[in-house]
DNA sequence: GTTGAGCGTT
């Protein structure tokens, strides 16, 4: 669903695809059109939304005509507050195509039966070689903690499907697989078993991640309730403060 | 009704 998708996306070829990322939720392609239009032609804006909710997923993808346009855009607007939230826009890469793609333009839409590509150097020849440097800095610092929970929106209002999936968690497979891995320490460390067969801290840690969480911790579920009854125990302040706090003067 | 790393089609 593009802006200008009428029938679906436009042609990829000699278009360059920016990616704009830390966009708001509520961020729009026809926000993001008359900022990026500004600066030049472009081609397509994609917005990817969620399947469930329809929501933005914060990012979107803008698409120029020419290359220097494109690199414009994305040296005024990264970094530019939209919506009360600074946007990050990059080149962006068509997924598994990225290799076929320089710069955020598709150099080929075809895979090449010659290794040609893959001897040329790929490597960035533009006189913005400055910038890689300037963005590989640490502006896009990462927050500890990530958006993936994005999905857990769905608990509150699906919060049932827990229930009706009990299965659903973690299979009991995939311990056994991880542990069979483990137990495997002549395929992953051949110079580890010279001295011996396996380590017994493998042991101990698939013994530690098979066990219940619920039932490692004895000490962390302490019989007593946190529901104290202010009837049962009112001996604790009132008790020991009465005969001191009761009179502090006459 | 919340959120905040990343890479795309309704």
């Amino acid at each position: 669903m593009s802006r200008f998708g009428r029938s679906g996306p436009p042609p990829i070829r000699d278009t360059y695809s920016l990616l704009v990322l830390n966009i708001t939720f509520r961020t729009t392609a026809d926000d993001l059109f008359p900022l990026f239009d500004k600066y030049g032609e472009i081609v397509d804006i994609y917005i990817p939304r969620d399947r469930r909710t329809g929501d933005s997923r914060g990012f979107a993808f803008v698409r120029y005509k020419y290359e220097d346009e494109a690199q414009k855009a994305v040296d005024r607007l990264d970094g530019r507050l939209v919506d009360g939230r600074e946007i990050m826009v990059q080149f962006a890469k068509y997924g598994p195509n990225a290799e076929r793609i320089n710069k955020g333009r598709i150099v080929e839409p075809v895979p090449r039966p010659r290794g040609r590509s893959r001897s040329r150097s790929p490597r960035r020849r533009y006189r913005d070689d400055y910038r890689d440097d300037y963005q590989d800095r640490d502006y896009r610092r990462r927050s500890r903690s990530r958006s993936r929970d994005r999905y857990a929106r769905d608990r509150y209002r699906d919060r049932d499907y827990r229930r009706r999936s009990p299965s659903r968690s973690y299979s009991p497979e995939d311990y056994k697989k991880r542990g069979r891995d483990s137990l495997s320490p002549a395929r992953r460390s051949p110079s580890r078993s010279r001295s011996r067969s396996y380590s017994p801290d493998d042991y101990k840690r698939r013994g530690r991640d098979s066990a219940s969480p619920a039932s490692r911790s004895p000490s962390r579920s302490p019989p007593r309730k946190m529901s104290p009854s202010p009837e049962r125990s009112p001996a604790k302040h009132n008790d020991d403060r009465s005969p001191r706090s009761r009179s502090p003067s006459t």
